[in-house]
DNA sequence: CTGGCATGTCAACACGTGTTGGCCTACACT
DNA sequence: AGTGTAGGCCAACACGTGTTGACATGCCAG
């Protein structure tokens, strides 16, 4: 039953392991030796299946956000639907923190951000909300990435309290005006006379 | 006027050269001597000033947020207000972006962020919005974060192609919401009509 | 049993890091 | 003038990093 060489397994615990420590520790201080001490193998072992740490990192932060289909859902509840997605996704994978926490200091792990947003997030908004399409999805990823740095990273004790209804409660109608709000108007709320 | 020793002013230099340094390259890739460096004077003299690498970030991270007065400002247009003083603030100072890049990876600076909006933004936000006050400062942290990383760190092209304008207008209103909006309504997964 | 190959280990290299102590230089004061 | 001292530089340290090559070990085919 699929054979499944070896070397597989070992392979596949590198990448656990790796996962784990991009998340915990980011690119820099995520050292070879740690993940393979923690993968329970030789540091040299890594460099023989990814040849890099930087191939390893890739392989590593190879990330689906898993958009789910939104034809169904009423269009007015589509943000909290996202919003709950999100903090799911979240918490049940480490590649997404490994991500964050890399892309920050990374150039590589930014792009293969960057990347993620384009093709995954521009897609999905796009087939909702044609207007603004690029714009929307900007302001989403704002506040979706917004919400897991401080939830997750910095750990603020307002966010990190909050439970997953309180979250999807919030941020949900926030994702929706990004979403399917009007355009907003650029001069009235702004400063109808010059301040500061 | 004003004596100000000779070694001030290449202390300040050091301290500008390290905010720099850390405002692009995070805690572990801004090294000591590329800080030196850049202030054209020798690693060892960083080390006379500021007895460590751990001690140089917390001189350098030293951040005042400057919220303005708002006491001034009508009720609706404060959240406009917060965003455009975010903007100005964040391109017109380095210090913040050194701190959120090292956040991510460093300890300490990540208690220093959680510092700096506990004490800075979570009063201004109490003497506006006395229900649920830290709840609300944690959500416009989130959305102003999420800004600043999408903008500054990771730029996401639609995020940083918005002008100032476009930004207040668009975040301008959810900030408005975390800090003046009701408290939204707990159980809207399912679907009630109750919509923002 | 005997090879051959995949799987894994060991020790070492070259390099960059934070950090230290000794040495030089120039200026301020008497 | 002489001299003490603050400001600055140099060379080196101990250490951790990514990475490499030589060597051991097990497994399966013949």
């Amino acid at each position: 039953m699929t054979k499944g060489r070896r070397s597989d397994a070992t392979k596949e615990a590198i990448l656990a392991a790796a996962r784990e420590l991009f998340a915990s520790d980011g690119y820099e201080r995520a050292t070879i030796r740690a993940i393979a001490a923690s993968a329970g193998i030789d540091p040299a072992m890594v460099m023989r299946y990814f040849e890099n740490k930087e191939k390893l990192f890739a392989a590593a932060a190879e990330f689906d956000l898993r958009i789910p289909d939104l034809a169904g859902t009423p269009p007015d509840q589509i943000g909290a639907r996202i919003a709950g997605h999100v903090i799911d996704r979240w918490d049940g994978d480490e590649t997404l923190m490994a991500l964050l926490r890399a892309a920050v200091t990374h150039q590589a792990a930014a792009d293969r951000m960057r990347e993620i947003f384009a093709t995954q997030l521009g897609p999905a908004v796009l087939a909702i909300a044609p207007d603004e399409p690029a714009t929307r999805a900007g302001l989403i990823a704002s506040q979706v990435l917004g919400l897991a740095l401080t939830r997750y990273v910095l750990r603020l004790p307002p966010v990190t309290a909050m439970d997953r209804d309180g979250v999807v409660a919030w941020i949900g109608p926030t994702l929706q005006n990004y979403l399917t709000g009007p355009r907003p108007t650029a001069g009235p709320e702004a400063a109808p006379p010059e301040i500061r």
